[in-house]
DNA sequence: CTAGTATTGGACTAAATCGTCCACTTACGT
DNA sequence: ACGTAAGTGGACGATTTAGTCCAATACTAG
């Protein structure tokens, strides 16, 4: 994991557990106010007051706001891919394709829907004014439709899905659909649209089962 | 068309066609601007300079920021709402929404998937700060998501569709796999995912045609 | 034409916000 | 234990940005 983001020139700077508590306090602080504020609404002093810390911290574990960015954008992606990577892992028919749907639409409820994705909202409100941040994301993204080919290929592999089945194209839709669920579900106050949507690629991708 | 945002306490102020030329010119860059920078990183200043006016000038047509964020919403609304209703309005078979699909992903390839949807960008990055224009995009969702539905109950009505498709639903999963594909495209700098999610919708769309 | 109203230009204020600096404290290696 | 480097607190400066104000100009109605 590059850490060459957080400390000006060299990246061998010596750090003490404490230092890095801090720090990592302050990335946590910043994810959690990015995800229900957005970045740009989000300023240093919402980030120094709600970690606990001071200016001098901020800018002793980081070179500024972009480089806290793309801390956060690290620590949010590593989090979405590892509940994705564990959620799918294990499914090896329709039906725990079902169930990780369920746990998305459930997760997606239990707030109504706000807030959305939290890669979908930095990388709408990011890609346009910082390259780095767009490209870190789109890797996240790339990664997260990996594993949903992966699983896919896997149930045509295992006899569920039919030999013309395409995993690449089924995986691409099946993240846009829950992208696009998203989106819709947050401004709807409600995880629905979600639901639907989800279901909807579910059904699409039920129709190669083999029979 | 309410005007009763633009102006402090009474919405019958006079305008000449001067001042309601000025009002759109701002509107408009606002909106262009928005739509590439993003609403929170775009400063009063940049829409005074794009529109070639002054601070007065923003003052006099608005009553602050938010007030004009709410214009910009407005005639974004209404543009796509206006761009959909026309190109929807004459599909009759499975091909004519083929062709919705096309003009979609053509327009969003000349940009190589840059800036996205208007609106959902617009929604994402506001409808967590502010009440008033959550609702008005979700009104704009909720318009455009029903042309799809009584674009499908068209087709339903005309024996393309069988009687048990949903048009509710199959509406619902259609503009999600939409905005999906916006946001994806908008990361990948490509249009291809946003093909692939319309593909998969219409795919699944065309499993209930009439046999 | 004239009075009143809309419109405009731009200087100005107040507040927010990013970023710097330095004295001070804590921890690590030897 | 002692010197050096990491870590901390918070004041401070510089810049950006939203918003105000008023004098000057264009327009409209009568």
């Amino acid at each position: 994991m590059p850490e060459g983001d957080t400390v000006p020139g060299t990246s061998g700077t010596r750090r003490t557990p404490r230092g890095l508590e801090t720090r990592s306090r302050i990335v946590d602080s910043a994810a959690k106010l990015f995800y229900v504020k957005g970045v740009n609404a989000t300023t240093l002093d919402d980030v120094r007051l709600a970690s606990s810390t001071s200016k001098s911290q901020l800018y002793n574990h980081f070179e500024g706001k972009p480089a806290l960015i793309h801390a956060v954008i690290d620590v949010q992606s590593k989090f979405v891919l590892a509940r994705e990577e564990q959620r799918l892992r294990g499914v090896k028919t329709l039906t725990g394709l079902r169930r990780w749907r369920d746990a998305l639409v459930q997760a997606n409820s239990l707030q109504d829907g706000s807030y959305g994705c939290a890669l979908g909202a930095m990388s709408i409100e990011l890609s346009d004014n910082d390259e780095q941040s767009r490209q870190a994301l789109n890797a996240s993204f790339d990664a997260w439709r990996w594993m949903l080919v992966e699983t896919l290929t896997r149930l045509r592999v295992l006899g569920v899905l039919a030999e013309d089945a395409d995993p690449q194209r089924l995986g691409t839709g099946l993240l846009a659909a829950l992208q696009g669920g998203y989106v819709l579900a947050q401004n709807a106050r409600s995880s629905e649209p979600m639901a639907v949507a989800l279901d909807m690629a579910l059904d699409h991708i039920a129709s190669f089962a083999r029979s």
